[in-house]
DNA sequence: CGATGGTTTGAGATATATCAAACCTCGTGG
DNA sequence: CCACGAGGTTTGATATATCTCAAACCATCG
């Protein structure tokens, strides 16, 4: 019985291509991982050597300049694919904000691999469809969006993102309540602000009254009407 | 004989994944389409109905805020793929910058064909990647960079991108000088400034020597060293 | 406790936006 | 052929959102 089979991510993951004998195979060029929050899986401009499933926890995916300046281009979650594969060079790293646990395989090996698998190109070929969706709605954001607006749209997606998609049931309704798994600096990272102003702009969601913040990394929306609309 | 063998971009688009019998299947699904520039294709939001292949010319992908605001999410050329198969609707609109030339099909359509069809997905899928790295690197522009540094990295990459692939021989070297498919508001459209701070650059960067505007929509690099500095 | 790292708050600087006017360029019609 | 008009562009003056720098604050952990 491979570790598959028990795998939570078995049936969303791009592996619910595959039948029990293809699993087999994949299960044999692949190993699990464990990320410590704040380890790095692929680092920027790296040759690109390895591709993975992320099992849980999240992580980001970030470019910088030289002068060291960063921007996360991406947040992953349980089921999402993360590797660039076909490819020769990484554009950006891939670094653990929680503890994560992934799926990790040679990209030379799961190129061959997904090559004979139409099925499971197809899979990848809609997750990437997706993600290339949300980033272009994200383009919008950090192209013309106020410092308000970016963090009132920052907190509605979180909530739709961090659902916990355990049973499968679940018809996947925004949280409350939640914990980010992103420190200030990195949120400000994702909108492209400064910590300052998203500090600022967290206080003042606060004292409007759309949110509480019972701690740090603790967000709870009180009114998610009002804060859609500051979402612009 | 069909139209795809005397197709301009047989050898670069998806199509090439594909023999002369499948070639022929795909041709009868699909068809040329001539858009005026400012004509579009595909409206953000609606259903994903169509596809297409660029043949000639070069479109905008855009989306808006309610107010008006807009952020231009691509740029598209000759070869490239359009629309978004596999999904129920287009998170932007798809408008001809210039007299453009497309090879439309239905989505339906499509979407069965190319699950029949592995190559093509293969190439699809290159080609959404591929889109995914440059995407995700213009958020490092959007998110972070200066006004200077915006437009200087803009320059750089229209005078990449811009290279008239005919000849199979030329390697692709940056153009020194070009037309620009865009007015000043597109340009800051596309980098998330006014047009009043894009002008404004525009003139430093020729005051400073780093660039020539010999008409209003003709760009020459000068100094192409100097502008990659200013690029950030 | 006291140190440490992250966060919030404050005061001031600055890049970019906004508003407004002048300026080209090019096509049209007298 | 030239005057005119319209759209797009540049330039100018001012406003303002966000950044920068700095200090106070607060949780957490030895």
């Amino acid at each position: 019985m491979s570790a598959c089979d028990t795998c939570i991510v078995r049936n969303r993951a791009i592996c619910s291509s595959l039948d029990s004998n293809e699993l087999e195979m994949l299960n044999t060029i692949g190993r699990r991982r464990i990320l410590a929050p704040g380890e790095s899986l692929i680092w920027e401009g790296e040759d690109s050597v390895l591709v993975a499933n992320v099992i849980d926890g999240v992580l980001k995916l970030s470019t910088g300049t030289e002068d060291g300046r960063e921007q996360i281009v991406g947040v992953v979650y349980p089921s999402d694919f993360i590797g660039r594969p076909f490819g020769s060079t990484s554009g950006h790293g891939v670094t653990a904000l929680t503890e994560a646990k992934v799926c990790v395989f040679s990209r030379r090996d799961f190129d061959a691999f997904a090559r004979e698998h139409p099925a499971l190109e197809h899979k990848l070929l809609q997750r990437t469809l997706g993600e290339l969706d949300r980033t272009r709605r994200w383009m919008l954001l950090l192209g013309r969006k106020s410092a308000g607006e970016r963090v009132s749209s920052f907190l509605i997606e979180m909530s739709e993102r961090l659902v916990e998609q355990g049973c499968e049931g679940s018809h996947d309704q925004p949280l409350k309540r939640f914990t980010l798994p992103f420190s200030r600096q990195q949120v400000a990272d994702v909108l492209g602000l400064t910590i300052e102003t998203v500090s600022r702009q967290f206080t003042r969601l606060k004292s409007e009254g759309l949110i509480d913040l019972p701690s740090r990394r603790e967000v709870a929306i009180l009114d998610r009407e009002g804060l859609v609309a500051e979402a612009g």
